[in-house]
DNA sequence: TCAAAAGTGTTGGAAGTACACCCATGT
DNA sequence: ACATGGGTGTACTTCCAACACTTTTGA
């Protein structure tokens, strides 16, 4: 196994997934990007990201770039995949380590707007720099399908939440409406939730409980090693069958 | 983003599985080692692996590797995770892309025996190289979860096979016995397969029929771009949810 | 005729879906 | 009072696990 440097150009970039409300005002998936400021790809949106440091590892490089270029520390992170193919940067041989990450709306306003940092609808973005948009596609992909099987949906919410505003994010990304009865069965019925005792008062309507995480799915769950034994302890009601894929899960 | 050499070391490695009989005689999963020859780790065992070639893509690199190495060219290939962390090679950095791999028993008798190489049971390895028995152990992990929503099954058959056959799969990699009949119906009702219309003869029983995979769902899944055109074509009796995968994958 | 594995039928429970209905609040 | 979401009850369906039972072969 080789020691030396080979001449291939080693980075991480971020897809940062963030909910905001679109031009109808519902709460739909937005990311930032970056205008690039060199060649190739000059001038360019192009995903956050930049070269590993070699004190550094991976995910950590990831996060030190996300606050560099956009002040972000992401309630989640994990990675994406690894993408290495030949001619994906011209001139230069360019293996970038994909990462994803989920911000909550609060976090996401820290973002320093201005002519290089943007925020655009995941679903409608303009021709990005390399192959950024096959990137965020699948990126997409995996945040949909993981919020099936996962409980990812947390970490775009606050320490307290009503069901509303939970069932309002799996809506959002899923794109579809859900059952409000069934919704809460199914959380309640996880244990991955508690009500605090608390409501929230001030609607016109009945006041409804506030929510918060019990912890028995970390949130944080990148990386191979802890994945299975979060998949685990996640079992609430169930025995030991294995869960979903990706490290953090995994996968499902 | 560098386009400058980074003092990084860049390799791909691959965890390769394999049904094999174990002690008892029962079809359990191995996969074959290399012993180091050279610093560090010298003599240590270790998944084979190698520097990602300037000219080649990580998978192609994989391929070749694999090929050099051990002879093999798995029916199915797979990237798993990328490994960075920044101690987990002495003195020197080193990045790995890791990918998993399967391969049929006719063709695991391919791998060139000898003092460098060998067959190992996966739940039962020496202290490898590296951070390489945490890497196996989430490649097991994830071989077992696709397991269980993928077809990947059919990676370590050939062309046509019986239904036990197909069980005794399952069975060895999750490593728990299923009911014949239960699993016959969901195979069927997942229109993955399909009868020949041949059957076994000269077993001292009834004569099994032959099966072989519709192809509704690809082998070679591996990869962000195919990977959710593989699940919806996958869909064959439900409309269109979305179904696993990690793009593979995802890892879930 | 018997052993062994292939293949079919039936049942009960868990979990998801659809939807009717009651509850608590502000106006 | 009534509109608005919060929250509960319930029937229906679908899927899965368990297991009894029948079929077809070789010995």
């Amino acid at each position: 196994m080789p020691a030396a440097a080979s001449g291939i150009g080693l980075a991480v970039s971020t897809v940062i997934f963030a909910l905001r409300p679109d031009d109808a005002g519902a709460p739909s998936v937005w990311l930032p990007l970056v205008r690039r400021i060199r060649e190739p790809f000059l001038h360019r949106w192009a995903l956050p990201g930049g070269p590993v440091a070699l004190s550094e590892s991976l995910e950590a490089s990831a996060r030190r770039n996300l606050l560099e270029t956009t002040r972000l520390q992401p309630t989640y992170l994990e990675q994406l995949y690894a993408f290495g193919d030949v001619d994906r940067s011209p001139d230069s041989r360019l293996v970038s380590i994909v990462y994803w990450a989920l911000v909550r709306p609060e976090e996401a306003e820290r973002v320093s707007l201005g002519e290089n940092v943007r925020w655009f609808p995941a679903d409608d973005l303009p021709d990005l720099a390399f192959d950024h948009n096959l990137i965020v596609e699948y990126a997409l992909w995996r945040l949909r399908t993981k919020m099936e099987y996962s409980r990812i949906a947390h970490a775009f919410l606050g320490e307290q939440f009503t069901l509303a505003e939970l069932r309002g994010v799996h809506e959002a990304v899923l794109q579809k409406p859900l059952d409000p009865a069934n919704f809460r069965r199914q959380m309640e019925a996880s244990g991955a939730i508690e009500p605090t005792g608390d409501v929230v008062v001030g609607g016109r309507h009945r006041p409804p409980k506030l929510y918060r995480y019990t912890g028995a799915v970390s949130l944080a769950d990148a990386g191979p090693l802890t994945a299975r034994v979060v998949a685990a302890a996640a079992q609430h009601p169930r025995p030991a069958t294995d869960d979903a894929p990706h490290p953090q899960e995994d996968a499902r």
